[in-house]
DNA sequence: CACAAGAAAGTAATCTATTACTATCTATCC
DNA sequence: GGATAGATAGTAATAGATTACTTTCTTGTG
């Protein structure tokens, strides 16, 4: 007879729901994901949700808040601790995988957000996300040309797409075996041979 | 007044069905595309469809045959025509970024099967064809090997990943642009540093 | 004329969002 | 320190839209 649960602060509900919401990716995909479904994983009825966000879409802006803020701190704390551009490279790489292993949803929410037509908040905030994300590549990529870590006629932007594509082929992976645990173990393996691809003898 | 449009036999009907579902991917989320859109596009009534398919699954599945046959062609007949391993795994990567620019929504819609939870048709007939082309790269790359056009401490598994990703990362960056032929024009760069990393000199 | 293909309208299910009401928390006052 | 008022956070029910799929009516064609 748990017809009311505990009353939880507006801030506290609203990061519940988007935890809720980035647990459900990893198991559906995400553009199925109902905010009844959101509800019943946070043992609340659906109107709820509406209580603390104005539209479907207001939680998903709240999600892709939540990653931008996470993943590119993440990535910065570990680029800062490294000693060179390859090493921070190597260390932004093991953040991205460690990210995907602990919320694989989220590459496929943002992903599927930049394939919506027209021009909602949450694709635009997934863009620049992105987009932030491949300019830090980018940045330790050209670092490494200049301290001749890497070859000089080293293309930056392809070097920052094969990274990314370097995380999405471990995903598509991970998928096809219906194992998250994969990425990781596999990880290493992808990794290097990219190493070796934009100029880096070990 | 083009109440009806001109009869057609029920195997170009369905032909036609499958081009409509792939068009219609390149331009939104594959996931969110409807009977109604399907049938809009081919100047069809909704309800028309389904006396040419039993469900919409079926449509899918129809979608997957397509793309399965035309691409794993395609890709075979690249390498048939190449005159070593390494050349056949450029033709097959071209092969791939042809098929991807062509036909955008596809790589989207496979991808988006695999998320689907439990069990169904299109989801294990995606995942089959991932494979198959999986297995033909990964081919490729163990007869470089054996012909030492490649380390000998290459990793077939990593590289087929690799492979699968590069042509992901640049799936990613054309969306991000939302220019599809972007695709073409950066897929040279980004090979040029793949084949680098599996061990080959230009 | 008979038939197959499509139009048109309908159905049941599902989804987001809203509404009216109710429970719980919090702070104040005597 | 209880009682209590006001604000906050919840439920239950439901409206309105949309979806996959069905059924029935209509028409062009062989």
């Amino acid at each position: 007879m748990n017809g009311h649960p505990k009353h939880l602060p507006a801030d506290e509900r609203r990061a519940a729901t988007v935890e809720a919401m980035v647990d459900l990716a990893a198991e559906q995909n995400p553009s199925d994901i109902t905010t009844t479904a959101i509800a019943q994983r946070m043992g609340l009825t659906q109107g709820a949700l509406f209580r603390h966000f104005p539209s479907k879409d207001a939680i998903l802006e709240a999600v892709i808040s939540w990653v931008a803020e996470r993943l590119l701190a993440r990535v910065d704390k570990a680029a800062e601790g490294a000693t060179s551009p390859i090493a921070a490279l190597e260390a932004v790489f093991v953040t991205h995988i460690e990210f995907v292993s602990e919320h694989p949803g989220v590459p496929r929410m943002l992903f599927g957000e930049l394939q919506r037509p027209g021009e909602t908040l949450p694709k635009r905030m997934a863009q620049t996300l992105i987009r932030h994300n491949g300019e830090r590549i980018r940045g330790l990529l050209e670092a490494g040309k200049t301290r001749n870590e890497l070859h000089a006629d080293l293309d930056p932007d392809a070097a920052a797409t094969l990274f990314i594509g370097t995380v999405q082929g471990l995903v598509v992976r991970s998928l096809l075996a219906g194992d998250v645990t994969r990425i990781r173990s596999d990880a290493g393996g992808v990794f290097a041979i990219y190493l070796r691809g934009i100029g880096t003898v070990q």
